[in-house]
DNA sequence: TAATATAAGTTGCTTTTTACAACCAATTTT
DNA sequence: AAAATTGGTTGTAAAAAGCAACTTATATTA
């Protein structure tokens, strides 16, 4: 019985939560970001146990978000730091940041401020955002099975032609029969 | 030995992850995001354990990011879907889902596309952004103690005043003595 | 209308994870 | 050289996740 994966789930959701989604995972990803590098003050920051920050710092080092090097050269003493790709992950934190402050810590109550340091003006709320930059809401956004949709994906959309030709995507509510 | 809780973290990630931060959570709110109303639907299509999606239906409404509402007029049956507080964590969504089609999926297989529904073009990359719009990347952003910051917040800052006179927030990289 | 099927859980049991504390070997610092 | 710190590992107990069988209420079908 063992936890089930998402990873053959094919949906780049369940992907990332696969890699970031276990307890703790994401808060090592925030305390690496504030510039944390070594594992004992990961520890006594996070106050997470100490077994389970070395699983989780080596599934990040797998998975590539986080990488190994000697703490002072030449030394076998390790340092985390974010890669490319662990930093990346940032946009998404900012967002689960914002909305924590929004509907949990309160707007007038956040415990930390992001600011444009060029500026120092405090940054923007994450949107998402039209190629040509409109904001878009909930219900402005349309979903389509992309190229590396599986049959799954496919039996969960119905691909519909309006009368003057375009081609209109429907989600289906329900399991197909 | 109960698992340790966020929710005493002073950090507004730390209070989102204690409401969506648990295995399945979030995947139930893409699913939600993706129409599905009845918990046979969540259960088949996720392929959840059936006492599992019980309590995470249970916590989401509880926290409020879904509401439970008759499924006819009258019936006792009930229905999931999203409140306004569920619905505005899609922009945190998208960034992940971005994020896995980035890094995990690849770029060009990516299962699922999100298009704008006015014009049918892909969406734009979620971005962290000044208030001016500009993108900010990873080092554009600066922290700085908000708020609602606690004693174990301050105590990571360092305020500094440049020769000039302008205020600089520097983060402790080490715990302080 | 009775019989059947489906929906929405709940209960009981097993395996995995998480938490906590104690231990240990390499560095650093004193 | 001794003491402290760092970066872990190991053992054990509690909690969470997974699975299957069982309810109970609502729809469907015969």
């Amino acid at each position: 019985m063992k936890r089930v994966s998402f990873s053959d789930q094919r949906c780049s959701l369940a992907q990332a939560l696969e890699v970031i989604g276990e307890w703790w995972t994401l808060l090592i990803i925030r305390e690496a970001y504030f510039g944390t590098r070594r594992f004992s003050d990961f520890q006594s920051r996070l106050g997470i146990a100490r077994n389970v920050l070395s699983d989780r710092l080596d599934r990040l080092v797998e998975n590539g978000l986080l990488q190994r090097e000697p703490a002072s050269p030449g030394a076998k003493r390790v340092h985390y730091r974010l890669t490319d790709k662990g930093r990346d992950l940032v946009t998404a934190v900012v967002a689960l940041v914002q909305w924590g402050d929004r509907w949990v810590s309160g707007p007038d109550n956040a415990p930390v401020r992001m600011v444009d340091r060029a500026t120092g003006a405090e940054i923007d709320d994450v949107q998402v955002r039209s190629q040509d930059g409109r904001p878009l809401a909930f219900h402005d956004i349309g979903l389509q099975p992309g190229p590396g949709a599986d049959q799954a994906i496919h039996e969960r959309f119905q691909e519909t032609v309006t009368n003057d030709g375009a081609v209109r995507w429907r989600i289906r509510r329900h399991m197909a029969a």
